[in-house]
DNA sequence: TAATATAGGACTTGCTTGGTCGGACTTGAG
DNA sequence: CTCAAGTCCGACCAAGCAAGTCCTATATTA
């Protein structure tokens, strides 16, 4: 699985929407949500979330919307699923907090953990900018490193 | 999130367990389910699973039990979750299944899948036998590239 | 044959997720 | 000042899924 919510999905498609529309220009829920058949009424939710992540800036009453916080460039898909989702976790556990029966006896652990980070990782290099023009011309700088292009061979197995 | 299921927990620890127990002696179900912890029936159905899935062969009969099915440093962590959960996904939607109301509207799903390839990636390039001796001696030639260890800082380069 | 394994389907239960409703608050226009 | 359009936000509901239990069948050994 590791399947992200749906919540996550609308959060990343709306925010794409935002990197794409003028900075300065603020868009309302209703708006976006008519544009990719999105219940409105959960995606007003979902944005709500990413504000007070500080993620988007919220203009309020008649013509009001929303707008992104900061640069696009520098905005991240890890920011926005952390935001909607909570934390990335990989097990129940985590360094502070023990939630799990099997704690002491799991030898499991710190190899997770390791896998967790470079999930982490993954989610962290690629940018709202990156994901507004998703075909970026080779060369074109786009403050991420370039081996998140290059679709992954996926090694020795079977990735289905 | 992201959080794999508990199942999949299970799977890891008892695929970890006799990783690390002789190649030619089985073990049982009830065993390794007492020693983490574990709710035996249930973790009866997942070995089960990844019997079927290959991964595992079982011994019946009084004294049976389960042993691995190949080489443990050719195992992965991913062959094991998507032998429990499914073949990963990110996304609801798929090159061949369109699974989602905004297909076509969609414009954030091609960034996704790259980073699943990536996450798929982290997670096959950890073997079952790391997971059996998390410490390994530097210069322990174990037929995974080395970018796994070392933990977080995550070199900006390698992957292919 | 008795004891101990795996194999596997059916079922319960509790939490999470997706989705809805209704009210409070903000702004802009008359 | 007041009203309407629109946003913010918490509470609520329902369906689905995951975790765990139970029960039966089958295979193997002593």
């Amino acid at each position: 699985m590791l399947r992200l919510s749906k919540k996550a999905d609308y959060a990343l498609i709306a925010m794409r929407h935002l990197a794409g529309a003028s900075a300065d220009s603020s868009v309302s829920a209703r708006e976006i949500a008519e544009s990719y058949g999105i219940p409105a009424e959960l995606l007003a939710k979902v944005l709500q979330r990413l504000v007070r992540s500080r993620l988007l800036v919220s203009v309020q009453g008649t013509r009001g919307g929303y707008r992104l916080a900061g640069d696009p460039r520098l905005l991240t898909v890890a920011d926005v699923i952390q935001a909607i989702d909570g934390p990335v976790a990989v097990t129940a556990c985590s360094p502070d907090d023990h939630g799990c029966e099997q704690y002491d006896r799991c030898e499991i652990r710190d190899p997770l953990w390791k896998i967790k980070s470079r999930i982490v990782d993954a989610l962290a290099t690629v940018s709202l900018a990156e994901l507004a023009e998703p075909a970026p011309a080779p060369g074109t700088p786009v403050a991420v490193p370039m081996y998140v292009r290059g679709t992954a061979p996926a090694p020795p197995q079977a990735v289905e």
